[in-house]
DNA sequence: CTTGTATTTAAGTATTTGCTTAAACATTAA
DNA sequence: TTAATGTTTAAGCAAATACTTAAATACAAG
């Protein structure tokens, strides 16, 4: 009866304490995981990167640098704001797009990584 | 003729800018998007906590404590290893895996996040 | 009111992801 | 050697992702 596992020598305390305390930050992970998530995308990193440079920016903008179509681009920027990470602000037909306050713990590490003065990463 | 889009207002040399300034953190935003990538799923974030924590597990107890398959578990690892961010060391027939020391740029931030004292989050 | 511009939404699709189960591999112990 | 343990690999599949194109919406200006 070859039972799948529960190793021999497993430490049962250990692994009693680590449901534990895997279970007290169980909704701190579920937050941080769903903005490393969205953040772990080449095309919305570039976009988080430049809403931190430059501020504010429109679709159509980051559409022309980033060289894809202004759906897509769309796209990612609901994700975004579905999430809390960015918000916007209408002038005329424009919407501009810029980096909300509340993530800034979890995003301000990153946009730190991205710096020139740390080439050095990894 | 409906030319989609480059806004008729657009800053020319703000998007001229923008795009080399892109172009050079290419590099750095693929790597780190890669990891934030990983980091961004709720199971892996949660062993990446844990071998944080403990220093060492093996997929076994992962499993365990995370009430998910060993086959689960184990390409979740594979994953991680493969991306460099944790690393192994095997002690007879259990193969412990470590969080790797090259990313901590980029996981530390996220670690330090997930500590008790942090729970103001979001 | 009609046209043009900025943006979003919707539908379709190819690819990737994260699991499942079954089988293979590696090491230890009997 | 055989059996059990710890782990990985492989194949299959449902769901999620990231794009595409076409159509819809919103606003501004003639």
């Amino acid at each position: 009866m070859t039972k799948t596992c529960i190793r021999v020598y497993a430490d049962e305390k250990q692994i009693k304490q680590c449901k534990q305390d895997i279970e007290k930050v169980g909704d701190a992970v579920n937050r941080i995981a769903r903005a490393l998530n969205l953040a772990g995308n080449e095309v919305r990193l570039k976009i988080l990167f430049l809403l931190d440079k430059e501020s504010k920016m429109c679709p159509c903008d980051l559409s022309d640098i980033l060289g894809m179509t202004v759906p897509a681009i769309s796209q990612h920027l609901r994700k975004l704001k579905d999430a809390g990470l960015v918000e916007t602000n209408k002038v005329g037909q424009t919407i501009f797009y810029s980096i909300s306050e509340s993530n800034n713990l979890i995003l301000n590490p990153i946009f730190k990584l991205l710096e020139p003065e740390n080439e050095s990463v990894l």
